[in-house]
DNA sequence: ATAATATTGTGTCGATCGGTATATAATTCT
DNA sequence: AGAATTATATACCGATCGACACAATATTAT
C-alpha cells in the first residue's frame, strides 16, 4: 500500500543526515533554518511537514548520529575483552572519528547544546542523560573487570568511568581546536598511563 | 581635570562584571541584547557608548574574565615549587573555581563561542589562541621540571601539557551537567594518577 | 473522471535580533 | 549666564529569527 497524495520529492533519511551535519558544526541555536533549509535542499514548509519543528528535527538528528557515529564511539564497550581494552578502544575510536576532515569535529552530544537558554532547556536536559547513560555503561563494563579481578577491589567504577569520559569530552575540545588524529590519540594514551595507578590500589 | 559632559550614571567595572557573568553562563551567541542590558540595569545606548558593540563588550569581558577568575586558575604554575605541584595546583584550583554556586559553572573561555558561525569568527579565533597560550604556559612550566631532572629525559612535555589541559576542558563540561567539587577534584585526581607512568620513563 | 489526500513553492507572519536617531538631562568650560 | 560636551530615555531601524497560510501540484482511492 503506497502512502497517498503527492509524494515527497526528497529523501527523508539523506536530508536528516544533512540536517545532523549542520547541528554538529553550529549548534541547535547557531543552525538558523535557513542554514538547514539549505543544506537539506528543501524549502521550510517541507521542513516543518516532514519534522515538525527545529526543535524536533534537532532530537531525530541526535537519535541519527547515536545509531551512527555515536554507536562506533561505544561498541567498543562490548567487543573488548578486558576493561582495561574497552575503555581503549573507546578512546581510540573517538580520537579516530572526532578528527574525520569530512565531518564535523567532535561530538554533537557534548557541544551541540552547552548553554541554557530560553526555549532550549528541555533538549538540553536530554542531552545530558544521554552524556550520564554513556557514563553508566562505561562504568558497567569497568565494573565487570572487576569482578572478573582484572581490577582491585576498593577501586570507584563509577568514578573511573566518569574520569574517561572526562578526557573523551576534553577531546571534543580539543578537535574543535584543530587537533589531529595522532594528537588525540597521544591525549587517550596518556589518559590510558592512569589505568595501572587507578586500578590497582585502593584510591 | 574632571570628565566634561554629563557624568556616567552606572559603574562601568560593575556593569562589565554583570556582561562577563551573561556571556559565561549563555555563550556569546546565547547572550541577547535585552538578557545584557537588563543584567547591566543600563539602556542599549548607553551600553553602545560604553563598550562599542555586543562584540567589543565581549572581547572585554574576557579580557575581565582572565585577569580575575582566570588567573586564579594560572597563578599555580608559578606558585607551586615543582611540576607536579604546578599541575596538581592548577587542576584543584580549576575543580574549586568551576564549581562555584555563585558563578556559572566551567570555564568562560572554553564554553563560550564553541561554534563556527557567521559573525563570530574571529571571536572564535581569539579565544583558541587564548587557550592555545594557557597550553603553552603549562608546557614551559612542566619543562622546567624536565630541566631540574623531576622529569625523565625523553618526556614530551609539550603533549604532557596537553593532556592535563584536555582533562581540564572535559572539566568544564562536567561541571556544565552539574559536577560538584568533590567530584571534580576525583577527576583531577584521577588524571594526576599519570603523572608518575608519563614522566618516569620515555613515552 | 472525480474526490480525497499529501507535498511543494511562494510569500509572509509576529517576534526578536543587534544597533541607532533623536531629543532631553546633566555636567564642565569660558 | 551661556556654550560646549556627554549620557540617558524613548522610540525605532532594517534584518533575521522560527513558523505558517495559501494555492498549485501530484499522487491514490473510489
Amino acid at each position: 500500500m503506497a502512502a497517498r497524495g503527492r509524494p515527497r520529492a526528497f529523501d527523508r533519511e539523506q536530508a536528516l543526515t544533512r540536517a545532523m551535519e549542520v547541528f554538529w558544526a553550529k549548534g541547535l541555536e547557531g543552525a538558523s533554518m535557513t542554514d538547514l533549509t539549505e543544506a537539506m535542499g528543501i524549502g521550510s514548509p517541507s521542513l516543518y511537514a516532514a519534522f515538525g519543528s527545529k526543535e524536533a528535527l534537532f532530537r531525530e538528528a541526535v537519535a541519527l548520529y547515536v545509531s551512527t557515529d555515536g554507536s562506533d564511539i561505544w561498541a567498543a564497550l562490548t567487543n573488548a575483552d578486558t576493561a582495561y581494552g574497552a575503555v581503549e578502544g573507546f578512546l581510540m575510536e573517538t580520537a579516530r572519528l572526532f578528527s574525520r576532515p569530512d565531518k564535523p569535529s567532535g561530538c554533537l552530544v557534548v557541544l551541540s547544546a552547552l548553554h541554557a537558554t530560553d526555549g532550549s532547556e528541555a533538549v538540553r536536559a536530554e542531552l545530558i542523560a544521554k552524556r550520564e547513560e554513556n557514563t553508566g555503561d562505561l562504568a558497567r563494563r569497568i565494573a565487570q573487570g572487576l569482578a572478573s579481578g582484572e581490577i582491585a577491589p576498593g577501586v570507584d567504577t563509577g568514578m573511573l568511568a566518569r574520569f574517561y569520559v572526562t578526557v573523551q569530552q576534553g577531546m571534543s575540545i580539543q578537535a574543535r581546536d584543530g587537533a589531529d588524529r595522532a594528537t588525540l590519540e597521544k591525549i587517550a594514551r596518556s589518559a590510558l598511563a592512569a589505568w595501572g595507578p587507578l586500578t590497582t590500589a585502593r584510591q
